[in-house]
RNA sequence: CGGGGCGUGGCUCAGCCUGGUAGAGCACUCGGUUCGGGACCGAGGGGUCGGAGGUUCAAAUCCUCUCGCCCCGACCA
């Protein structure tokens, strides 16, 4: 095959041409996501969605089994909020998003769409944390926020992105730092195991701590490009929230004294750093457990195909069904067998069954794996 | 936000320099033959050239402004 066949054959960029060409011709030609009339917003398309709703799925029995609880908090944040802890107003006021007008009406006070949400939640949690028996506070919530990013790419920085953001409430400094690094451990766990993402974890540094925050930690996966990805971030945050927020409790000794907070969070950048991490010219490499299809059935359509391959496919489907695999039987009739094979390697499915007449015959099946 | 590049059917692009109101390949629709690595033949549908203004008898083409996208840098999940 000559290269002008094969950039023909994938209509993908070569890594070593362009790789951030290569990452966005993948994320358009497996319909992962698409540019919207927003600017700076993209719109996750239902293979792409899969992908998240997966990697949900696996990091929420995570972030419960470690015992915390799912909540849900506005996406309207007061002005006066926001504007309460000093360092984190300076870092989110150039791009947080303004709601100044309901209706026709001009509100008196403006509103912020959060570009994170511990203003809303530490007020909440004033009010709910009276005594140490309150506490721990461990709570998560899956949800969107917006930064207005002057500079934006599919899935790595978006306006408008998806993640989930955990918020606790420590007795002590040191359960807060414990629970730091204790979530810190989760994701660092479930990018290696979940996503096959090895990851460095460690302390960011001053400028790049989070905006109020005491310490951040975060995990970084190394991109095919060898350039760094930051994946994930913990972070303590002290008693800074809680002192503005007024995030008061009385403790075993009678006194009364402000919470320890963490905070922490990953989002849908961790399908881009998927795409980064496996990707190879012929398209997206995904990793089992967060594939949308794991396996993808060809059949052939040869002779009888209807009668003799195509019920055997369908009982190996659910068969493998009944089995928690997710599979594809792609018996569409107007593509080629050949292009089923390079369509759904580019889509990164990670198992191919082949099954044709022949196979029938020979009872067996010709099996491709896409990482190798 | 600084530097660079680019906006022409769904996609990739040619045409622009040397103005004369649009082409190709792929994709799509219909019919037929095919199908073990992106099949082939025939017949079709679809764009007024990112947007606005200007120059001109005439603008995809020249000028101005503007919007958007991509890459590098700075910043961020």
């Amino acid at each position: 095959m000559s290269d002008k066949d094969a950039a023909f054959v994938t209509e993908i960029t070569p890594q070593s041409d362009d790789f951030s060409r290569w990452y966005t011709d993948i994320i358009r030609r497996a319909e992962l996501a698409d540019y919207s009339p927003v600017k700076g917003s993209m719109v996750i398309r239902p293979y792409g969605y899969a992908i998240w709703e997966l990697i949900q799925q696996a990091l929420d029995r995570r972030i419960k089994k470690t015992g915390h609880v799912n909540a849900c908090f506005p996406l309207f944040i007061p002005e006066g909020l926001l504007k309460k802890e000093a360092a984190h107003v300076e870092g989110f006021a150039p791009q947080v998003a303004w709601v100044t007008h309901g209706g026709e009406e001009k509100l008196e006070e403006r509103l912020v769409v959060r570009p994170t949400s511990e203003a809303i939640i530490g007020t909440m949690y004033s009010k709910w944390i009276q005594s140490w028996r309150d506490l721990p506070v461990l709570i998560n919530q899956w949800a969107n926020v917006v930064r207005w990013e002057k500079v934006t790419r599919p899935f790595l920085r978006t306006t408008e992105f998806l993640w989930q953001e955990g918020h606790t409430v420590h007795e002590t400094e040191a359960e807060a730092q414990a629970e730091t690094l204790k979530m810190l451990g989760v994701y660092k766990d479930f990018a290696e195991t979940e996503l096959a993402m090895p990851v460095l974890e460690g302390q960011k540094t001053e400028s790049e701590r989070f905006a109020g925050a005491e310490r951040t930690y975060s995990i970084e996966a190394l991109m095919g490009d060898g350039r760094a990805l930051q994946a994930g971030t913990s972070h303590n945050l002290g008693q800074n929230f809680a002192k503005v927020f007024d995030i008061t409790f009385q403790g075993r000794d009678k006194t009364l004294q402000h919470g320890w907070q963490t905070s922490w969070g990953v989002s849908t950048r961790l399908i881009g750093g998927v795409i980064m991490t496996h990707g190879d010219d012929s398209g997206l490499i995904l990793p089992p457990r967060i594939a949308p299809y794991q396996v993808v059935i060809v059949p052939i359509p040869r002779g009888d195909w209807k009668e003799t391959v195509l019920p055997h496919a369908r009982r190996m489907t659910e068969e493998l069904e009944e089995l928690g695999i997710r599979v594809m039987l792609d018996d569409r009739e107007e593509h080629s067998p050949g292009w089923k094979y390079a369509e759904w390697e580019m889509r990164g499915v990670p198992v191919r069954l082949e099954i044709g007449p022949r196979d029938i015959k020979n009872e067996q099946v010709m099996l491709v794996r896409r990482d190798t």
